[in-house]
RNA sequence: GCCAGUGUAGCUCAGUUGGCCAGAGCAGCUGAUUUGUAAUCAGCUGGUCGGGGGUUCGAAUCCCUCCACUGGCUCCA
């Protein structure tokens, strides 16, 4: 008998060899319906797949993270075995589930073959088909030999090239039907539990991720366990386009682009601009507090300065080609830091000086490949929340985490709460090409900022190959609404430069140092922190950050007098006020406030004429009743100072 | 950059197999209405159908090309 653990601790005899599914079913009809795999020993497997050893068992449903990918994972080969029944001869690459967004994906190299839209919908209709038959999943285990000449005959080159890399005796196949894949597994136990089902779209992606190989197809789609899911999941994404910062930024009047202007520029509309100076007011009164001088730098430099900083050499491809002026090659700058270091060295510095903190909302452009451009969030020319730390080593550690305090205080402001932090390693292979080659100055700084990370309690996530090529950084981690990710801020070590500039401080026995350098950019830049805003507050702002704060509504013309004096006291006192002046009804004047996203609404009739008050209304909230307008502009004035989050 | 899709008025979209002056709603303008918490009524204006080239008696519609936008380009059996 083998013994069984429950997640409860209960524990349970059965005949060697049954199956979690057996398991289940002993315990109830229903229950063995929903399972999908079989989480044994903390091993994700086959809920069909027979149990010799005494174990502790989970069962894994739709409810489970891992039950959703293994139903996905199968969901990938039932599509699989639907292009293979409509193209034969396809060849497979690699087909698993996903969680940003959910679903699956499988890469296949079709020839000289096409999918269409119209494909999708006969594919779909295939895998129903194919779902009605209730096939089973089946594990082989299968000799490397055996699997090599079975894709020979197959002459799938992709899985002779992935059956390379994999061991005899750890090779194993799963077939559903008439199709049969190179599999680690696990599988759902049979097709039939794949009942609603959505190929969402085509797209190229190239073998491999690398753009020098051949680019194969790849189809995406998502599946469910019930149409109703399905409809809840395709109605979830139509409200995520709603606010989407795309949508928002054009219907609000944030920003806009043109054609004539160029791919990824920005032209920021009065709207947008509000929130800009509103976002700099933060960064320039939290930055002073923190010790930073500001500095304002030119947009271009010379080609010989970013040889020295090594921006030509690792950091070329992002940058727009260079201008010829006088014989001389100028460059736009892709950053800002390099200006910064000129300044440091513009006089001689002591380690009394230390550390030194500049700081600007520089403007820096960057070549990025058109097909990346997205919205706010992945432009051209952009505006960095940028400064630059100067410090001894001793001073680097009580430093760095004050960046990451800076972080933080920013995040409470804007209620920021859904983010990754990133530890961005180099990755060793690739020194001397994507990173400085500074073997041990990496492990040396890599390890101060994972050590900071520690003594602060910040949970974060490490990563190879993601650092800037002069130093390890930390990465802050958020998601678009349409589930793409973006670095929203970050905080960096940068050991190479202050050395390639030269840059050096007397120490305190007359000597010299090279500082190290932190770069540093918590709010990232104004083109995607305001894409993330819009997106994170639906287009409601809070009131300190909205473009138009209060909207005055006279409830008819011969309430204008009045009206207009409420809009002269608002703006006294700093606040951005509009009156609507048009001859309309006061449903309509609160309709349009409403679309337009501003905070209140002051109404003003024959009442509030005679009593010399304002009826407040809250976008969202509706009535709140009425008050004199000093009182509402004090209560206003405190919520926009004290920066309140809504 | 590459793969796929899209591109009709400021916005959201119609435009049958190529065929009369390319339509609607909203926005805008003009006039009437003077209104109490999410759309008052009427009239009018507005489009090189993304740009260029081609096929045709005839192109928003078919073909070529360029541009822009959208989704994707290792989450490795």
């Amino acid at each position: 008998m083998v013994k069984i653990t429950f997640p409860d601790g209960a524990v349970r005899e059965y005949q060697p060899g049954i199956t979690a599914l057996e398991i289940a079913k002993s315990i109830s009809e229903g229950l063995a319906k929903k399972v999908l795999a079989a989480s044994v020993n903390d091993q994700v497997w086959d809920a069909t797949r027979p149990i010799y050893n005494d174990s502790t068992l989970k069962l894994l449903t739709w409810n489970e993270a891992e039950g959703k990918s293994t139903f996905w994972h199968s969901s990938a080969h039932l599509m699989a075995e639907a292009v293979e029944s409509i193209f034969p001869g396809v060849k497979f690459w690699v087909g698993p589930p996903t969680q940003n967004p959910p679903g699956f994906y499988y890469d296949m190299d079709l020839g000289d073959r096409k999918i269409t839209e119209e494909d999708l919908r006969a594919i779909e209709k295939k895998m129903t088909e194919l779902s009605r038959q209730n096939n089973s999943y089946i594990r082989k285990d299968i000799s490397k030999k055996e699997a090599v000449q079975y894709f020979e005959e197959k002459g799938d080159e992709y899985k002779l090239d992935l059956l390379q890399s994999l061991d005899d005796g750890a090779i194993t196949f799963y077939s559903q039907g008439n199709f049969t894949d190179l599999c680690r597994g696990p599988h759902i136990p049979q097709t039939g539990l794949i009942k609603a089902i959505k190929l969402t779209n085509i797209a190229g992606a190239y073998w491999k991720g690398d753009e020098n190989n051949k680019q194969l197809t790849r189809l995406y789609g998502i599946t469910f366990p019930n149409q109703k899911e399905l409809d809840e999941y395709l109605q979830m994404l139509e409200e995520a386009k709603k606010r989407d910062h795309r949508k928002l930024g054009k219907e609000l009047g944030i920003y806009t682009m043109d054609d004539d202007v160029g791919q990824g520029l920005i032209m920021w509309l009065p709207n947008g601009t509000v929130i800009i100076e509103e976002l700099e007011k933060l960064a320039k009164e939290t930055e002073l507090k923190a010790g930073y001088k500001r500095v304002v730098t030119p947009h271009i430099a010379k080609e010989s300065m970013y040889l020295t900083s090594g921006h030509l050499p690792y950091y070329a491809d992002s940058m727009y080609p260079p201008m010829e002026v006088d014989g001389e090659k100028y460059y736009l700058k892709s950053m800002n830091c390099p200006h910064h270091h000129k300044i440091f060295a513009a006089e001689p510095k002591s380690y009394r000086d230390l550390p030194y903190r500049i700081a600007e909302y520089g403007t820096v452009y960057r070549y990025e490949q058109s097909g990346e451009l997205f919205g706010l969030m992945r432009v051209r020319c952009l505006h960095m929340n940028d400064a630059h730390i100067y410090c001894t080593r001793e001073q680097f550690a009580s430093e760095f985490r004050a960046v990451n305090e800076m972080y933080q205080k920013y995040f409470k402001i804007f209620g920021i709460d859904k983010y990754v932090m990133r530890l961005s390693l180099h990755s060793a292979d690739k020194l001397g090409k994507k990173y400085v080659n500074e073997p041990e100055l990496w492990k040396e700084t890599e390890e101060m900022v994972r050590q900071v990370l520690i003594e602060s309690n910040i949970p974060y996530v490490e990563v190879q190959d993601e650092a800037a090529f002069y130093g390890p950084k930390i990465d802050v981690q958020i998601f678009s609404v349409i589930g793409r990710e973006f670095t929203l801020a970050t905080n960096q070590v940068d050991f190479s430069q202050g050395r390639s500039f030269k840059l050096q401080y007397t120490t305190p026995d007359n000597s010299t140092e090279t500082p190290l350098i932190i770069h540093r950019a918590p709010l990232g830049t104004h083109e995607r922190f305001i894409g993330f805003l819009l997106e994170h507050y639906a287009g409601k702002l809070p009131l300190w950050l909205s473009p138009v704060q209060v909207k005055v509504l006279p409830i008819s013309d011969k309430f204008m007098d009045y009206a207009q004096n409420v809009l002269e006291s608002l703006k006294n006192a700093d606040i951005r006020a509009e009156i609507d002046d048009r001859p309309e009804k006061i449903g309509r004047k609160i309709r349009d406030t409403e679309l337009a996203r501003i905070p209140y609404m002051l109404i003003v009739g024959e009442k509030e004429v005679n009593e010399g008050t304002i009826a407040i209304r809250r976008q969202g909230k509706g009535d709140l009743g009425s008050k004199t307008v000093d009182a509402f502009i004090e209560a206003a004035v405190e919520e926009i100072k004290a920066r309140v989050a809504e």
